[in-house]
DNA sequence: CACGAGTTTTACCGATCGGTAGGAAAATGC
DNA sequence: GCATTTTCCTACCGATCGGTAAAACTCGTG
């Protein structure tokens, strides 16, 4: 672990020769993936990363590889982040509070400034150029494995006799990703947190339960 | 009234002198908004709008203007697509069924070969460079007005005793708006339409009653 | 102080971008 | 057959794109 120095942000650790770098990757990488979080791939371009990050094209290009492989790279640490919240939230005692949980972290409930509201894997995979629809297809993979997490999520619930048998976990978990997502897309669009926080409340008064 | 000449297209009103157009206005217009619809403003270049439409690059900006203005072209041409079936669904004689309605709009519940799933005043206006801001806002306030036109419908439907008076219309307008994009997003990442037609039923069979 | 090592910067690259001027083509009218 | 009109095409434009080579810089070491 490094400790900054007074006035360099030189690392205390031994110094190999050369010149020392004058960034931390991980800080840079995090402006990156907020650039390309907000613009998507093709909406940004070299300007804006170098912008963001405060390092010049052939420094970002020696540091991150080309620009597919620095969004792959910001995706990556983008998934970083929210999957412990993710995994926090379903690992909650009872599938209602897992799910309520899951709903929650949309971020239209808690707008934090200075961060697009959608998530990067919703926004950044739906348009760009031909060329990138491998990239974005990736994006929509790990989509994917969200709700997946959640459906099995409410299976194992309903082995626990947390959730009736009767319901189709696969249709629930959709129906609840679903909702996750387009509670975002309103929020960006202007829905307040107010109503947002409304509905979630409203949606949770209608847990399905046994009959 | 145009009829297609056995070969050539030419229309049989009298002509002018001159080259005839090698074009249709309306069926160009078409294509590029696919192509917007698919890619977004900055994924498109003008290699795919020529490809797509069959007009060259100054013939495209002798029709429409700029790369802009043929971008709003095809947003206006998009919602005049989407409102008329749009409004249909609203004017359905009880709430109930115009939501349903409204929520069976969704692509993913029956998708049409070769469009895109999402919704394009979703897609197209979620990310975009810097330059492309107020463009896509214009996208988000078309779909800001219809979630208010299906407010202003369930409000009707309390002054008409069709819904109780108890429920938050705002609320619920800004729930069921959610739920449709969230449902054609998750079509969108491989959600099959038999699921998102259980999650309408689902939803429908928990429609806000008296008590 | 010179050298070596690692990093950064400057200048440049070919390709593609959105856009345009002027010539070519295709029609009608005389 | 030629002039006029309207439309289309070719070639070109300046700007920006993503990317790179080589020089310059910044350090530590002897």
């Amino acid at each position: 672990m490094m400790m900054e120095a007074a006035t360099t942000g030189v690392p205390e650790v031994p110094r190999k020769p050369g010149r020392p770098r004058g960034f931390d990757r991980d800080i840079a990488l995090h402006a990156a993936l907020l650039v390309f979080w907000k613009h998507g791939f093709d909406g940004t371009s070299y300007a804006d990363l170098t912008a963001a990050t405060g390092m010049s094209k052939p420094t970002l290009y020696a540091t991150f590889g080309d620009k597919v492989n620095l969004f792959r790279e910001a995706v990556v640490a983008y998934s970083a982040l929210t999957s412990q919240a993710y995994e926090n939230a379903l690992s909650r005692p009872t599938a209602r509070e897992a799910v309520e949980a899951c709903l929650r972290l949309a971020r239209g409930l808690n707008p934090e400034p200075g961060e697009p509201i959608v998530c990067f894997l919703v926004q950044g995979a739906l348009t760009g150029s031909a060329d990138t629809q491998e990239l974005r297809s990736e994006l929509t993979a790990l989509r994917q494995q969200a709700t997946e997490q959640l459906r099995a999520r409410l299976k194992r619930a309903q082995r626990e006799g947390d959730l009736p048998k009767t319901v189709d976990a696969a249709v629930l978990a959709e129906y609840f990703a679903s909702l996750a997502t387009g509670l975002s897309v309103q929020a960006a669009g202007g829905a307040t947190p107010a109503h947002l926080n409304q509905i979630v409340e409203m949606v949770m008064a209608q847990w399905p339960s046994e009959r």
